[in-house]
DNA sequence: GCGATGACTTCTT
DNA sequence: GAAGAAGCCATCG
């Protein structure tokens, strides 16, 4: 730990994030990023979540890109695993998009505040 | 060491 | 308003 610290801890923070996600709510790569300092990087949440996925047991399934669309679904154990989990928590998912996504969406920097 | 790719976002045409 | 291109940082070939 020296020169890597920063890089882990924008990793780390990103595991926080996510796992303090409410039950039934979701949130998106920029928000994250946004809320991490990494404006414009939101492809390193994206990877932070491959990373954290088999490392941590983070819901994953619960961070879909700006539009609400599962992109990453496939990175999932199965194919349509991220959309089980996510009517298995009360959120409402179609063709691979959530429903409601705004209703649902969750701001770190807002509802953590 | 350089080029290409990726669970994205934002600006510009 | 929609479509295309660029930007961002890290990992893989």
């Amino acid at each position: 730990m020296s020169k890597k610290d920063s890089k882990e801890n924008f990793f780390q923070n990103v595991y926080e994030v996510v796992q303090l996600i409410p039950r039934g709510r979701v949130t998106s790569y920029g928000a994250i990023a946004s809320y991490l300092g990494a404006k414009g990087s939101a492809r390193m949440v994206g990877w932070a979540l491959i990373a954290s996925h088999p490392m941590t047991k983070i819901p994953a399934h619960r961070v879909v890109n700006r539009v609400g669309m599962l992109t990453g679904k496939q990175h999932f154990d199965h194919p349509g695993a991220m959309q089980e989990r996510l009517e298995q928590e009360g959120v409402r998912v179609e063709n691979d998009q959530v429903a409601d996504f705004e209703k649902l969406f969750w701001d770190p920097s807002k509802e953590l505040l």
